[in-house]
DNA sequence: GATGAATGAGGCTTCATTCAT
DNA sequence: CATGAATGAAGCCTCATTCAT
């Protein structure tokens, strides 16, 4: 997880190698307590306390509680995404269904790896609206990627050309943001995680009628 | 939605017919305060003002702004359950293509008409362990029949038989909770109503493989 | 010091005996404590404790410590205008010097009396814009009503006719008020009061050459 | 306005070139400072942004906030007064009220030059007990000169003899003060330069019943 | 001389809930 | 049944000042 500032925020960047660390220290503690106890239980003296710092020295760094939030969910989504753009876009020989699998099983290794924080930027979202926007302005980016990906699909008939390509992704990033959640934070259903990859992949590639050229 | 008190709580039930309409004028009013303030803003104080009541009054027929609440919660989500489960569950003569369509029809509507109040209760769900748990044991309920009414239909050659009932049913509830949410509240994809319901059948029998028997 | 709330403000007026009483130990609490340590300095939980109440209840009766600041002060200016504006301004029997000088006792005596919370208002006139401008107002209806009753003495060839009536009122207002706190409150200079009163009077007089009619 | 450091304080005076342009800097900052958001608002991080420096530069040239406040105040006074003292106080050829009239007009010009400072400075008074008694210092010393003054006219029968010079000092000079206040910062009343100067020496005379030697 | 990271005390305010009437 | 006065816990944030480089 990068400890790289947000753009639009407007407080004072580190100017030293140990001002960065420190940063760096906070950001850390906050991704930890906020697992521990979510974002509105979670106190600015716990995460001073974690890092070993004094309550003003996070506000040398962040302006509250919510823009450091901010920053890690921001981290965390990069990460996330980068399982699914990377394969989805990529020119590779793999058929479809071989670059699926391998999306998916980043994409849900991910979402396991950082399960406790997911809970939590879910919840986010629907409390600050700066969250909010930060992950619909995600999501449409990747549903468009996701929806040109469908169209070139169904140019080659390897899709279901009856769908609508925009409505299909949405559709399909619904299932597969949710489904993570459901199985990998609320554990049903209680499948193991290489079945629940096959299995999904299997529902996904159905759901668009997904073909291997052949 | 019925202003029925849920039976675990423990606040006197009203005995006259003043105290009946004094409450339900405080599920409404709380309901009314939820939709607009989402629960963490909205205040005791608000719901009894909108009520037309004084602040005491409120703890004469609930426990807690939590309790309220749930009540508001589980009769929403019997409403939208009313639609899935009407309709999936019955025997009737129509196709299982109809009664599909049908049945996401009911519940897209059902979100619709519900849509804010249903964004404040994903939100709660987060929150609140007892409204989750309630939510919980709604969807597994739900994902029980309908892991059933997909094996019946696999018994039968309408659908595709490689899948687990289990898991296909929990992505396909997966799909249909969030997508609602996305499409209805959200506002993405841009859609008409008719369009999304037909378009989003379409897929949700993909992801299946269902067939008509014919 | 009446306990009534100002206009302008918001919170809910007690609605019971009971917290008329309470609002009123309130205030009289809170005018206590700013006159011995000033606003800023003066703590809600000061007044409170004061008040023998608890912290919360402060906010039941007022916003802020500001309100109640405003309050105080409003009482305090009213009674002090009470002495300029009955004298001035009434018709009486009484020679312009016999009104003159019972209108600056009254003042001063006034003054004299709230001398400690006359400090504080000072100072927070330049602090909250909100008390500034509730005296600016104050003293701009004064002014007004001094500078006509200097035109009708001009008028009648009882006071100078060559000084603007306006601008006369602004300076005699100005010397009056500033002297009240440089003697009543700095205590220099160091004269008794019927003196002071006395001497001040004259001074008064002559900037604007009253002259009695006889 | 005088970049000397004051006598009492502490603070290392600045021994190289550099360092002297370095601490005008950051007087001239935190006059701009507290001219544009007064003493409580103004933050050491403007003072020291404005000037282009870091933080702790500041203290390397001052203890505190309220010291460098202080010498900003110090050069104003001086400012003020030397139109004050400066020609009351010399013997020269022009007649009481010639003098009287230049020597307010320098008042009111300097007054009027630094009017937002003049206020803070005024604000400052009631908190700042050595900034308060740096002033009144300041005035006595008037006040006492003035009464000096006063009495030689009494004496050379050119001032009302039955008005005590100390007290009639005090008045006077009070209302020159806060005249210049109400006038030349709240702007009211609204005169032109001229006319109030003219209007005001009138007053000022009337109330000292000053006359020119014939 | 200059930097900027680190400190830490301190107070206002909100609001769910209780209870006397 | 209804009222509304009273409670009190709990936490964010600011900013002057210090100190190690």
């Amino acid at each position: 997880m990068s400890a790289v500032p947000l753009e639009g925020d407007k407080t004072s960047a580190p100017r030293s190698r140990k001002g960065i660390a420190t940063r760096a220290r906070l950001v850390a503690a906050a991704k930890s307590v906020f697992e521990d106890v979510g974002f509105l239980d979670a106190r600015v003296s716990d995460i001073v306390e974690r890092a070993g710092l004094s309550h003003g020295s996070f506000y040398h760094y962040f302006d509250s509680k919510e823009q450091v939030f901010r920053e890690v969910a921001q981290a965390i989504d990069d990460e996330l995404s980068a399982g699914m753009a990377l394969v989805l876009d990529r020119e590779s020989t793999a058929s479809p269904q071989e670059r699926l699998t391998a999306a998916l099983r980043l994409h849900f290794e991910a979402y396991r790896k950082e399960a406790r924080m997911m809970g939590v930027i879910e919840q986010m979202s629907r409390h600050d609206e700066q969250v909010r926007q930060m992950r619909v302005a995600h999501q449409r980016g990747h549903g468009r990627e996701v929806a040109e990906s469908i169209r070139q699909l169904q140019r080659r008939g390897l899709a279901d050309p009856t769908v609508d390509a925009e409505l299909a992704a949405a559709a399909v990033g619904s299932m597969t943001w949710r489904f993570a959640e459901e199985w990998l934070i609320k554990g049903y259903p209680d499948v193991d995680f290489d079945t629940g990859v096959e299995q999904f992949t299997r529902i996904f590639m159905n759901a668009l009628q997904l073909r291997d050229p052949s």
